[in-house]
RNA sequence: UGGGGAAUAGUGUAAUGGUAGCACAAAUGACUCUGGAUCAUUUAGUCAAGGUUCGAAUCCUUGUUCCCCAGCCA
């Protein structure tokens, strides 16, 4: 078994059902992306990247951006890169490289051999740089981190433009950056940075550092570099090398767009087009655009927080079902199209908005709705003897696959004398409304018979243990010859064939729509949900599923979507819940306690 | 009290001077061998005040509110 990825994406993803051009408009960003196609900007081609740093997990925040930007390149018939923003070894690490490249991947967002690392161009941004100092526009600076912050002025006061360093000659400059790199210097003691102006209104603007020191390991370069580039050095040039036509970014880069500007427009300063005269030929310039971050209730998004969560071990791991990252999201039992049509609702703006958990939930179920074979899982068993059904006899009845899809055909299950159906679906009293299984009611067993209930075994303690039923053969099937109707129908597993497992339920991982709401003093962790999992460990489910690969999605009738899980054993299968059917009965429960 | 952004039903969004639509959520009903799915119906909105215009969510003015920026992080 296994995923097949082709099907994982079939009928959606990036190049499906596109609303290019349609009635319902293009987003500001694809807007401008085809207006400069239009236009004949960059000579109509179009290129995308995802540039991740690798210091964590991918979240369904990221997964936004990278159906955004390999959208548009898929739509518009352009390029996109994946490209690792490795420029601080202090925080990057090779786990976080590999778990990015699986969850891109998975997500059907296709670089072919545009796999990129923006490490890789440190020789030519120091080459940059060193034009830079030579032309005036950058100077090796000795202040150390305080006396930055000093200099630098407030919100509402300029910058001290004055220091012992920023008039220092070429020569000098060239000396000392050149010693900078060779390792002569511990780390901070000397940063190279940006000529621009201290009272700029933009803080950005105030001499902007371009490369501290940092003497660590890098986890691609190895001990190759002692200066790294800061970000708003290096991401410009990474666009521009890879001829990147569209930079898109976050709302809070906005204020970085600026120097972005003025670093690329630095090193054109002198060059010319066709590469005549003592600077060379222009670079590329891209154009950088920025949108909203994505916000989910009932979770946090920032690295730092799920860092935390997995650190203070409040989840399992990176992966736990619960986290929003997209290896726990898969595990949980996630697609990838439901990924895809979820970022295709949201769209894409420029203000800051919280997207309702729900919505998420209901591109999944959608998309399970149509994908998912059926089978039958009883999570909390309660033992049902048919007692005049023959003892030893097993019937293999057939049970369709998936109603939405015809083409996914049917099944064999067993149905015997002693079933299991779910605690649940029996009251002893039943109130009102109350469908199922009853004393003296009739139901129908899904695909097999209408049973009837005649008598309640009970323990010591009075808990219901077991129920006797008499079933009628004329209803083989599912159907009463005779036109009469139940008003439930349950699911139910053969006892003697059923398969064990464990079956783990998940609930929000926070109690808020907004875990920050916290009192003063306390933070989200106090917003943790304390029933965010439910480990249900006897459970029984259909002979069909066994050997059922990891990360096989099922929906189990009348209870949800449900996904094996890789922790599963040949012994033992381990599910879980993905998300519930839409539970009516619920409801109408809710409402009759509160009133 | 500097600079940069942004405000449309409860939530997410569309309408690019010309009927304020869609989706989710909520509610009601129909149908159903999943209280699922599906179908139908309902509730509910242009931040505020002025102005331009035959006509304004859209343009102008003023105000209000929210977000981002003072890492040698990205």
């Amino acid at each position: 078994m296994g995923i097949d990825k082709d099907k994982e994406l079939s009928g959606n993803g990036p190049n499906g059902n596109e609303e290019r051009g349609g009635e319902r408009g293009l987003d500001f960003i694809r807007q401008m992306v085809a207006d400069d196609v239009q236009s004949g900007k960059w000579g109509g081609r179009v290129a995308t990247r995802f540039p991740p740093e690798p210091n964590g997990y991918l979240h369904i925040g990221h997964a936004k951006s990278i159906c955004l930007n390999y959208g548009i390149a898929a739509e518009f018939g352009g390029e996109f890169n994946l490209r690792f923003d490795d420029t601080n070894p202090e925080k990057e690490e090779q786990e976080y490289v590999d778990s990015i490249i699986e969850d891109v991947r998975w997500l059907g967002a296709k670089w072919d051999d545009r796999l990129f690392y923006g490490s890789d161009y440190f020789g030519r941004m120091y080459e940059y740089a060193i034009e830079l100092i030579r032309k005036g526009k950058a100077y090796v600076c000795d202040l150390n981190g305080d006396q930055v912050r000093e200099y630098r002025g407030t919100l509402t006061q300029p910058g001290r433009e004055k220091s012992l360093y920023r008039n220092r000659t070429v020569e000098e400059n060239l000396e000392l950056f050149e010693r900078m790199r060779k390792g002569e210097f511990p780390d901070g003691a000397k940063t190279l940075r940006a000529k621009i102006d201290m009272a700029h209104p933009n803080l950005n603007m105030r001499d902007p550092i371009m490369y501290r020191i940092v003497h660590e390991t890098h986890h691609r370069q190895g001990d190759k570099w002692c200066i790294y580039p800061m970000y708003d050095w290096a991401h410009g040039f990474e666009d521009s090398i890879e001829r990147i036509t569209h930079s898109i970014c976050t709302l809070e880069f906005e204020n970085h767009r600026p120097l972005y500007d003025w670093f690329i427009d630095a090193v054109n300063d002198g060059r010319t087009d066709d590469g005549s005269g003592p600077w060379g030929k222009k670079i590329h310039h891209p154009q950088q655009i920025e949108f909203a971050r994505l916000s989910l209730t009932y979770t946090v998004m920032s690295k730092r927080k799920l860092l935390k969560l997995v650190k203070e071990n409040l989840v399992r791991s990176w992966d736990d079902p619960r986290m929003p990252t997209i290896s726990g999201m898969r595990r949980r039992g996630y697609s990838p199209s439901a990924m895809w049509s979820f970022a295709k609702v949201i769209r894409v703006n420029k203000f800051n908005s919280t997207v309702d958990i729900a919505l998420l939930e209901h591109c999944l179920r959608e998309d399970l709705n149509k994908t998912s074979p059926r089978v039958m899982a009883v999570l909390k068993p309660l033992k049902v003897i048919i007692d005049n059904y023959p003892e030893g006899k097993v019937e293999e009845l057939d049970a369709i696959n998936n109603p939405e899809d015809p083409s996914a055909g049917t099944r064999k299950v067993p149905f015997s004398r002693e079933l299991y159906i779910e605690q649940e679906d029996f009251m002893e009293e039943p109130p009102k409304k109350f469908f199922r299984l009853a004393p003296g009611r009739e139901v129908r067993l899904r695909y097999a018979y209408f049973i009837t209930c005649t008598d309640v075994v009970k323990d010591a303690g009075g808990n219901v243990v077991e129920l006797h039923c008499l079933y009628d053969p004329a209803t083989r099937g599912g159907d009463a010859p005779d036109g009469r109707k139940v008003k439930a129908t349950l699911h139910w597993v053969s006892a003697p064939r059923a398969l064990k497992a464990e079956v783990r339920l998940y609930d929000n991982l926070f109690t808020k729509p907004d875990p920050e709401d916290v009192p003063e003093g306390q933070d989200f962790t106090a917003n943790l949900n304390p029933n965010s999992l439910e480990i249900v460990a006897d459970c029984r489910v259909e002979p069909s599923v066994a050997g059922a690969a990891p990360l096989t999605r099922y929906q189990f009738e009348r209870l949800g979507y449900f996904c094996v899980d890789p922790d599963s054993t040949a012994g033992k299968l381990v599910f879980n819940r993905t998300v519930t059917l839409k539970d009516t009965w619920a409801k109408i429960q809710q409402s009759q306690q509160q009133g």
